[in-house]
RNA sequence: GGGACCGUGGGGUAGCUUGGCAUCCUUCCGGCUUUGGGAGCCGGGAACUCGAGUUCAAAUCUCGGCGGUCCCA
């Protein structure tokens, strides 16, 4: 399929090909999610929201309706997403005598309750996260899974005593968010704090974290926001502190978008086949293919089959035998293709010499191992830590220093570039025609544009 | 936000300039033969994005809607 050519096309092909999502329901930015791609996502879903919860969130489902009083509370939120409500307006024929909106995010329904469960002090630090879908009227170009106008995410959202409480938070998070992306995914990333022009709509400071596309553009794939006090403000969020007075809360929200990180899978891991999943997300952990020649074999070699897969269902391993009319090869590419990380071939001659043969989907590599020694759960482990030392491998090799304003040009694109910025808005401007800004950074630097003094920034091509 | 291109069976396409029988590959169904890296043969099913206009006649020309892809900001 030639992903380096070109990667929209080979990425296309491959969400169908691969079961992972239907892009032709027809609706702009809208999407049906298919078993592979939903399984997959489900793998990070519960991974994510076990870490959540053992931290202490508790984990809820609000309504998706937001009426527009509610959601209109904290006027510089609405007005950064003002452009981008999906209103409910009506019930049948009659006019709704209050508007509601889709929501685009949560923070105001789950201010409105978090009003009514916090109390006392001794009710913070609250956290709650939900898994859900949200809604965005995008008008800048929808791509699956990277931009729709519905999305899946997990969303949590907390309240705290006081500032220092919600950076500790932050970097809670920010523990949990790293486990996601770089243990679960194998994927790298940067983490930054977004300039003051690209923060989140009534946030006092954005993180984001962005991975690196093959093609040289980040991707935003989490963010975490400290909201200080402004939504608590908005929303009159007190608690009772022990002196008995009544003090506003520090509120912090944050989420992860599950369809950009499985695009991130999808671009970061895959090659010119398809899909390569890591052992913990892929829906097929192990798939076994029974190689059938006489009839008269037939019978003990799948029998062997399904006791070697019941043997490591057991364990607790996602396996299935391919027993299908297809020839071997065309079984191969199917399940090459769908990123399956374990194929075991099981046939005569195997079967003879008690062996099977294992064939690795990340590097390619076949190995005959004897039945009883096989340990997929060793395989497993190689192969997540050499797609980790894969992926970073590439990922180091995408950044990039701009000491002009043409060097920024040449780079843009190709990665992640460090350039000088004077912190003039004109000069950010200037930059901003080449690359976004991702953040801006403590190191000092001559400006690209004006050449005065000042930080280094990070900038890129982004999605 | 600006621009370019596109929409034909389930998927991918030819045909469009110059209006007139819709092409091929693949998938799917049935059958025979096969099976260690996408098997072969025979038979079958299945399509012009929607609406309006021009015309004897529209996949083809015009306008609009819906949907998609890419580039630039």
């Amino acid at each position: 399929m030639g992903k380096k050519k070109i990667l929209s096309e080979w990425y296309h092909k491959l969400l169908e090909k691969a079961d992972i999502v239907d892009g032709r329901y027809p609706v702009k930015g809208m999407l049906i999610y298919r078993g592979w791609g939903l399984h997959i996502i489900k793998e990070m879903q519960y991974f994510l929201e076990k870490l959540l919860n053992d931290s202490g969130h508790e984990p809820v489902l609000f309504p998706v309706l937001i009426p527009e009083d509610i959601l209109g509370k904290e006027t510089k939120h609405i007005a950064g997403f003002e452009e981008e409500v999906y209103w409910v307006t009506h019930a049948g024929k009659n006019r709704l005598d209050r508007k509601m909106s889709l929501r685009p995010t949560s923070e105001t329904p789950i201010y409105e309750m978090f009003k009514l469960w916090i109390r006392s002090h001794t009710d913070l630090p609250y956290m709650v996260q939900q898994s859900c879908a949200v809604y965005r009227y995008e008008t800048k170009h929808t791509r699956p899974l990277i931009r729709g106008r519905e999305f899946l995410w997990n969303e949590g959202h907390s309240a705290h005593l006081d500032a220092d409480d919600v950076r500790r938070h932050m970097e809670m998070i920010d523990e949990i968010y790293s486990k996601l992306i770089g243990d679960l995914l194998c994927i790298p990333y940067v983490v930054s704090a977004r300039p003051e022009w690209d923060r989140f709509p009534g946030a006092s400071e954005t993180r984001a974290f962005d991975t690196l596309m093959p093609d040289g553009r980040t991707l935003q794939v989490a963010t975490i926001h400290d909201l200080g006090q402004n939504f608590s403000k908005a929303f009159g969020l007190t608690y009772e502190n022990e002196d008995g007075q009544h003090k506003l809360a520090y509120t912090c929200s944050y989420g992860p978008s599950f369809g950009r990180l499985l695009a991130s899978v999808i671009c970061i891991h895959g090659d010119d086949i398809g899909l390569i999943l890591p052992p913990a997300i892929a829906p097929v952990q192990v798939i076994i293919i029974p190689v059938v020649f006489k009839e008269s074999e037939r019978e003990a070699i799948l029998s062997a089959a399904g006791k070697l897969s019941s043997e490591l269902k057991n364990k607790g391993v996602r396996v299935k035998v391919d027993d299908g009319d297809e020839r071997p090869g065309a079984k191969y590419f199917r399940w090459e293709m769908r990123g399956v990380p374990l194929r075991i071939e099981l046939g005569p001659r195997e079967l003879k010499q008690g062996l099977v043969t294992v064939v690795r989907r990340d590097t390619g590599e076949k190995k005959q191992v004897s039945l009883d020694k096989l340990d997929v759960e060793l395989f497993f482990k190689k192969i997540t830590s050499s797609m980790r030392d894969e992926a970073l491998k590439r990922f180091n090799e995408g950044f990039f220093s701009a000491g002009n304003l043409d060097e920024l040009r040449d780079y843009a694109g190709k990665g992640i570039i460090k350039a000088g910025w004077c912190g003039k808005s004109e000069c950010a401007d200037s930059i901003e025609e080449c690359a976004d800004i991702l953040s801006v950074d403590v190191k000092k630097s001559k400006c690209v544009v004006c050449g005065l003094e000042g930080v280094e920034v990070s900038a890129a091509k982004t999605y």
